[in-house]
DNA sequence: GGTAGACCTGGACGC
DNA sequence: GCGTCCAGGTCTACC
């Protein structure tokens, strides 16, 4: 199955795709030398469907296996256009960046969509497993949980698409900790599963909420395992961007860019953004530093 | 409301 | 090869 999925413009799919790690973690990957972003995905229709996604003049072209009927076809072009932000309009951020130089590298090259996951649920789990672990403990955690509980493609056993909350609904904290070796993110993954799978949490519908950004980060808070950090994250993932996901790594480079390496509060790098608006998560994210890791 | 300490893993380092 | 220390956010108990 072939289908064409119009963009609104300016749009790059290499500056997405480049827009943080998320590529670096399955089921997606990224050739760099052809352009083209795959990932597998666990469709509402229970089939498991890989997409290769390259760009065109208008948008994206997605070549799918393992999905076949008008249902699925609908459900892939929703979610590709999701994963991409293509509904976005980010012509407020480029007329805002337009005045500082700071932020030309991020006109040029077309940045300030940010890649997601195919599901809410996914990119909250793996938020959660970005938290007080180093970025190669991330990796393996997803690996192990997308080796273990991830739905496989028909075509190709050995390639999966990242487990459904039913799937890990019904492992067990035990399991999570020892197999998984999440530690005690355990069972926080297991509660988040739980939860999606009952429909007591309705993650999914964050994709239309109408909800302030202040809501709904207070929806994100009540989530075991998300704090400041994390729910910061999300609302950027969500297409919030007036709220700076400050890390430890945020520190160091604000610290290193503004305040010639003297050690620095999350107050002080939220003073530093806060010209910036609604746009300031944005402008934090892309921002040309100095000193850039 | 603010803060200290526990949580868990893997990697770096010294022996 | 083994033991120790450290980095990385969030939660809970306590003040």
């Amino acid at each position: 199955m072939d289908i064409e999925i119009a963009i609104k413009q300016p749009f790059s799919l290499t500056s997405v795709v480049n827009s943080h790690g998320w590529v670096q973690l399955r089921p997606f990957s990224w050739v760099s030398d052809t352009g083209i972003l795959r990932y597998i995905d666990k469709l509402p229709t229970g089939s498991t469907a890989e997409y290769e996604i390259s760009a065109t003049e208008t948008g994206v072209h997605v070549s799918v296996l393992g999905a076949e009927n008008a249902q699925e076809r609908s459900s892939i072009e929703e979610r590709v256009s999701w994963m991409l932000a293509a509904e976005q309009d980010m012509s407020g951020f480029y007329k805002l960046a337009a005045g500082e130089p700071k932020l030309n590298r991020a006109v040029t090259n077309v940045q300030g969509r940010i890649l997601r996951s195919a599901t809410v649920f996914e990119d909250v789990l793996k938020t959660m497993l970005t938290t007080n672990t180093a970025w190669s403990g991330t990796i393996r955690m997803v690996n192990t949980l997308i080796d273990l509980y991830g739905n496989p493609l028909q075509e190709d056993a050995a390639v999966c698409a990242f487990p459904t909350p039913t799937r890990l609904a019904n492992s067990s904290e035990a399991e999570l900790r020892e197999r998984a070796r999440l530690g005690y993110r355990a069972p926080y993954v297991l509660e988040l599963a739980r939860t999606v799978d009952s429909g007591e949490l309705e993650l999914e519908a964050y994709k239309q909420t109408t909800l302030s950004t202040q809501e709904l980060r207070t929806q994100l808070l009540a989530i075991k395992g998300i704090g400041a950090y994390a729910a910061a994250n999300l609302l950027m993932l969500l297409g919030r961007y007036d709220y700076i996901p400050i890390d430890s790594w945020a520190l160091k480079t604000v610290s290193a860019e503004w305040f010639n390496g003297e050690t620095v509060n999350k107050d002080q790098v939220e003073q530093v953004f806060e010209r910036w608006g609604d746009w300031r998560g944005l402008v934090y994210w892309f921002w040309d530093y100095s000193n850039d890791g």
